[in-house]
RNA sequence: GGAGGGGUGGCUGAGCGGUUGAAAGCGCCAGUCUUGAAAACUGGUGGGUCCGCAAGGGCCUCGCGAGUUCGAAUCUCGCCCCCUCCA
C-alpha cells in the first residue's frame, strides 16, 4: 500500500493514477479526511495517556516513600480519566481500521515510463517459424502424441485442468529443472521451495487479498490459501523484517505450483493449455534497494528473456500501459512468446517492478549505509509460466507428421531424446 | 487429539505488579591507545507513530487479541506458533 502522507500530501496525483489503473473503489477523499480526523482523536487520547501515567509514576513515588500513604484521590483522579478516553480510544481503532482498509484499494503509482495509451513493444526476438503444412494448436499435437489427455483431466477434476503423460509429464520436470538450473547457476539466484498453503497474512502482504480474494483457492477450515504464484510465499519470506544494505539485493527463484480458480474467465483462449486452475511456474523475486529497483527490472526481465531464447522461441516485450498493470506494481514488462498453432501470442512472463508497496504492506526493510530504516523494493517475474511454454514448444517445433523436436537446451534433461515421436 | 514447557531487543538471556524500553554478556558503531591491526579501555547502539522549523517531547511496542489495576513484560481469559512426552 501507499504512504499514508503520500496520499494526504498528493491526492490529486493518487487519484489520477487510481484512474488510469481503473481502480473504482480508491477513495481518496475519504483517506485524507479520515486521517485528519485520526490524527486530532490521537492528540487527545495521548494527552490523556500522559496524565494517567504521570499519576501513576506519583502514586509509585508516594508509596515507595510511604507504603501507608492515602493515594485513594489520585487513583480515583486516574480512573476518571481513563473512563473518559475510554470511548476516545475505541473510535481511534474503529477510525484506523477503516483507513486501512481503504489504503488497501489504492494501486501503486506507475513510474514516469509507463505509457498510458497503449502496450509498447519494446523489443521482438526471432522470427515466426515458417512451415509448409498448416500448423496444428497444442491440445491436437499433444492428443495425438499421447501426452496430454484432456478428457481424464475433465473426469479427475474438471474443465481447465491439465493431465500430462508420459513424455508430456517428462518434458513439464525438464523444463521446471532447466529454468532453475540456469537461474541458480548463470544468473546468481537462490532457490526456494516454499509452502503451497499460505495464510491470510501473507496473501495481505503480497496484495492478493483483499482485492483478488475471489480468484483464490481457499480452504475455509484452516484459513489457508492455495498460492496463485511462488511470489507469494517467497516475497513473504522477509515480511517483519529489518535486512542490512550490503546483503541486497536478495534473489531467489522457486518451482511452485500455481492455484487460479480464473473465476470468470470466459471459455474464449482457455481452449487446451492457455488458462488453467493448476499450473507449474518458475518464479524469480528480487529484494533491492530503492535506488536499484529499476535496472533489476531490467536485468530480471533479461534472466526471464533468456530462458525463451535458449528454447528458440520466438517473443516479444511488452511494456504495459497504465490500464493493463497490476495493482501493485509500478512498471511491468511482459514476455509473449509466438503460438503459431494458435496463430497468437502468449503471456509467459510477467516482470514487475513494485517499489515499496508491497514492501510497507509487508514491512520488509533494511539499514542503510547512513544508518536509517527504509523500505526495501521488491520485484518478481516468471521465468517462465510452464503451460504456455510447453504450447509454445509444442507449436514451433511440430513435425509435418506430427512429432515435435525437442530444443537443443532441453534434451540433456530428457535423457538425451531429441524427438517427441508417438 | 491429550499432558507438560516455552515465545523478551541483531543474538544469548535476566526480570514475574511500580522511575523497566527493559539487567548482563555477545555482536555492531564511534573514540582512546598503536606505525597499522588485534587486545584493553570509554561512550553509543530496537522499531512505529504523533506534535514541533528545529532542539526536543508525548504515545505505543516484551508472540497476537481482550480483561483486571491508579499502574502490566510481569496477574486473568482466548488465539497463534515452537519444543518435549503420550496416544
Amino acid at each position: 500500500m501507499l504512504d499514508v502522507k503520500f496520499i494526504c500530501e498528493n491526492p490529486d496525483a493518487v487519484k489520477k493514477n487510481a484512474a488510469g489503473k481503473n481502480e473504482r473503489r480508491a477513495e481518496v477523499d475519504k483517506v485524507v479526511a479520515l486521517n485528519e480526523q485520526k490524527k486530532k482523536l490521537q492528540l487527545s487520547v495521548e494527552e490523556a495517556r500522559t496524565k494517567i501515567n504521570v499519576i501513576s509514576k506519583d502514586i509509585a513515588g508516594l508509596k515507595k516513600a510511604d507504603p501507608k500513604s492515602d493515594v485513594s484521590a489520585k487513583q480515583a483522579e486516574s480512573r476518571a480519566i481513563g473512563d473518559g478516553i475510554k470511548k476516545s480510544e475505541e473510535d481511534m481503532k474503529a477510525l484506523e481500521k477503516e483507513l486501512d482498509t481503504l489504503c488497501m484499494w489504492i494501486p501503486n503509482m506507475v513510474h514516469a515510463s509507463v505509457p498510458v495509451k497503449s502496450n509498447r513493444t519494446e523489443k521482438t526476438w526471432g522470427e515466426k517459424a515458417k512451415f509448409d503444412f498448416k500448423p496444428k494448436p497444442h491440445w491436437e499435437i499433444g492428443k495425438e502424441l499421447g501426452i496430454l489427455d484432456e478428457e481424464r483431466a475433465a473426469k479427475l477434476s474438471g474443465s481447465n485442468f491439465l493431465l500430462l503423460m508420459g513424455a508430456g509429464a517428462a518434458l513439464e520436470r525438464a523444463l521446471i529443472n532447466f529454468m532453475l538450473d540456469l537461474h541458480i547457476r548463470m544468473h546468481g539466484y537462490k532457490e526456494v521451495w516454499p509452502p503451497f498453503l499460505v495464510n491470510r497474512d501473507s496473501m495481505i502482504g503480497t496484495g492478493q487479498v483483499p482485492k483478488m480474494e475471489d480468484d483464490m483457492y481457499k480452504c475455509e477450515k484452516d484459513e489457508l490459501f492455495l498460492i496463485p504464484t511462488a511470489e507469494v510465499p517467497v516475497t513473504n519470506l522477509h515480511r517483519d523484517e529489518i535486512l542490512s544494505h550490503d546483503q541486497l539485493p536478495v534473489c531467489y527463484t522457486s518451482y511452485t505450483a500455481c492455484f487460479r480458480r480464473e473465476a470468470g474467465a470466459y471459455s474464449k483462449d482457455t481452449r487446451g493449455m492457455q488458462r488453467i486452475h493448476q499450473f507449474d511456474k518458475v518464479e524469480m523475486v528480487k529484494f533491492t534497494h530503492p535506488d536499484k529497483s529499476w535496472e533489476e527490472l531490467e536485468t530480471l526481465t533479461v534472466n526471464a528473456e533468456e530462458v525463451l531464447e535458449k528454447l528458440g522461441l520466438h517473443y516479444r516485450r511488452l511494456l504495459l500501459s497504465t490500464g493493463d498493470m497490476s495493482f501493485s506494481s509500478a512498471k511491468t514488462y511482459d514476455l509473449e512468446a509466438w503460438a503459431p498453432g494458435l496463430d497468437k501470442w502468449l503471456e509467459v512472463s510477467s516482470c514487475s517492478n513494485f517499489t515499496d508497496f508491497q514492501a510497507r504492506r509487508l514491512k520488509t526493510r533494511f539499514r542503510d549505509a547512513d544508518g536509517k530504516v527504509k523500505h526495501v523494493h521488491t520485484l518478481n517475474g516468471s521465468g517462465l509460466a510452464l503451460p504456455r511454454t510447453v504450447i509454445a514448444i509444442l507449436e514451433n517445433y511440430q513435425q509435418a507428421d506430427g512429432s515435435v523436436v525437442i530444443p537443443e537446451a532441453l534434451r540433456s534433461y530428457l535423457g538425451g531424446v531429441s524427438v517427441l515421436k508417438k
